[in-house]
DNA sequence: TATTGGCACTCAAGACCCCTAAGTGCTAAC
DNA sequence: GTTAGCACTTAGGGGTCTTGAGTGCCAATA
């Protein structure tokens, strides 16, 4: 096992090559920091993390630069996060202010979340699965088109236009509307699947098919919603850093806007220091991200997890600033949510 | 007046210069295409062409690169557009197919445009302005709160909750409702503020703060979408064709966050050649777009145009052939809308 | 009058070389 | 286990040269 003062030697590598984005070498590390031990002593215990893969040397006889492993123990031994300057929390707390609509209050946080980092960041929507059904809507648009409207209790609201061939009686309507809600209201959104099986039975025959159509749109919401919704800002923070990767970010572009990976991504990932989940660079198994890192936290509503937000950047990243201003902002809009 | 050979001479160079890359000189021009006159002829060209700040020399003695100017002469003069290829329009077809949900066959197209163009792609939600209102829905959600839904002929769909802190009655939204659809169904959405001025006016005093918040409601949702929604895609073949930015390009990534801008920029746009209008860097009289170039074509529906779409990308891009790529895409997007 | 060949001039970009600063690994002594 | 000392490595910065593509201008030509 590594000694201490070779653990420490990791740690201060680490944090100079993200100030300094140099590779650093045994002398200007004991210049910067007081290990009371002389450069060759350091050079030993860097031969020794090299060995570990935790650091390399970009070429022979030049400083070393953290591996993707030594970026990880590094972030697993982080015992304790930068507080968030006052000039930072008075910025979340000035500009995350409640709004009855939600997508607006999450357009703020995630542009919020892009300047306290300086790197992408992400938020996303409030996932359906957990929360339950406040109510559904069928609302006659023409003769041939039904909009069936699905407000769940955690202020998502999902919209499907559904067409109808066969045409309906308003009453119609108003009938399976009252029966859907009638079985579904209160009820978990994962279950509506199961509830809604036998429901076109109770029917006359003759409006079966019109039930089956409204019950399949309404299945269709809740699936579509299963994939969420994600808002991003800040892309240009990956420009503005873009000598921290080899190639170009053409790929990272690319690999964000395919939002469904990084939905994935964040959906897989569970929270590890201080509540905030980090994928360092090729963790993530994603190709166009293996010079990414990516930190994630949750946040709340009634209680129990909705969604997830964090950022997105090159591994040479502030992990330990980072963690702080995902975790303040992940909570305090869990606090606004809840107002 | 410039003469007619030393127009083609220009043409010439703009269309080398795309595609090589390389500024181009008399020499080489002669080589390529075959003017029939000798490459001193074609510097004397050049020389009035520069005069006329079409052209510039990146430093003394090197070939010559078109100047915005240069550029929009170019595309003034553009008499055909290259026809897409087999290839191309049949990836149109297969891709662009109807769906019910508005939504998601914009986002189709967008990225649709993107791949055809090998540009950042932009395609706007229709404007509710020139639309009208087919109906208006109050739903409860809870005792505190009334969604408001606006649905416009263009499929469009609007929601906006209100909190009504007084409390309600069901009987009161429906009659409200009822009246309000009454007042508004078949009229064009413009026309709205003035429909509601004396609205609540035409209820019992007691019942009047529930209404003109309501109403309230309702104007901002027109409002709040007069300020346009915008899909976008493509980020990453920015990124791909960074070198033909001076700069970064980052700012080129924040202007492109800063929707507004864009949304202004594209409804000033009027379309010229070919009905695709096009703005040439410093044309758009936005900083960070100094070294781009957009264009845009407008989209129909029932007759009208309802919104735009276009792309961005450096100013030494292929005019003609994404001129040809936009128009097609329009008129398809038309088409299948009208279905 | 428009075109042309000829010529002297310019300059960015690449090739080459050299030097320096920062770094390394290793060994022998403490 | 730590250290001083030393020989070795190398990216990168600073020169200098050469080359090739280009230019502007002028006098001759059709």
């Amino acid at each position: 096992m590594l000694q201490d003062r070779t653990l420490e030697v990791l740690r201060a590598i680490v944090q100079d090559y993200i100030n300094t984005k140099e590779p650093v070498g045994s002398k200007t590390l004991v210049d910067r920091h007081n290990f009371g031990v002389s450069s060759a002593t350091i050079r030993n215990d860097m031969a020794l993390l090299e060995e570990e893969e935790l650091i390399v040397a970009p070429h022979t006889s030049s400083g070393r630069v953290p591996t993707d492993k030594g970026y990880r123990l590094f972030v697993d031994r982080l015992s304790e996060v930068k507080p968030l300057s006052n000039a930072e929390r008075s910025a979340i707390e000035t500009l995350l202010t409640a709004s009855s609509d939600l997508e607006d209050t999450l357009a703020k946080t995630v542009r919020l979340l892009s300047h306290l980092t300086n790197q992408v960041a992400m938020v996303q929507f409030p996932t359906l699965g957990k929360s339950q059904v406040r109510n559904v809507e069928l609302l006659s648009i023409t003769d041939g088109k039904v909009l069936i409207l699905l407000v769940a209790d955690n202020g998502r609201i999902e919209q499907h236009m559904i067409e109808t061939p066969g045409g309906y009686e308003l009453d119609d309507l108003a009938e399976i509307r009252a029966r859907l809600n009638a079985t579904l209201a209160g009820k978990q959104l994962a279950s509506v699947e199961g509830l809604l099986a036998t429901f076109a039975e109770n029917f006359a025959p003759e409006r079966r098919g019109l039930v089956a159509r409204v019950v399949n749109g309404l299945l269709e919401s809740v699936d579509a919603n299963r994939t969420e919704k994600l808002l991003l800002a800040g892309t240009g923070n990956l420009a503005r850093r873009e000598n921290d990767f080899a190639g170009s970010i053409t790929p990272v572009l690319d690999a964000i806007e395919e939002q469904v990976v990084l939905l994935r991504l964040m959906g897989e990932m569970q929270s590890e220091q201080h509540g905030v989940g980090v994928r360092i660079g090729r963790e993530s198994g994603v190709v166009g991200l293996n010079e990414t890192s990516l930190m994630v936290a949750g946040y709340e509503n009634q209680g129990a997890e909705v969604a997830k937000l964090g950022v997105l950047g090159p591994t040479r990243m502030d992990y330990s600033g980072n963690i702080a201003a995902i975790r303040a902002v992940a909570r305090y809009l869990t606090k606004i949510l809840g107002e």
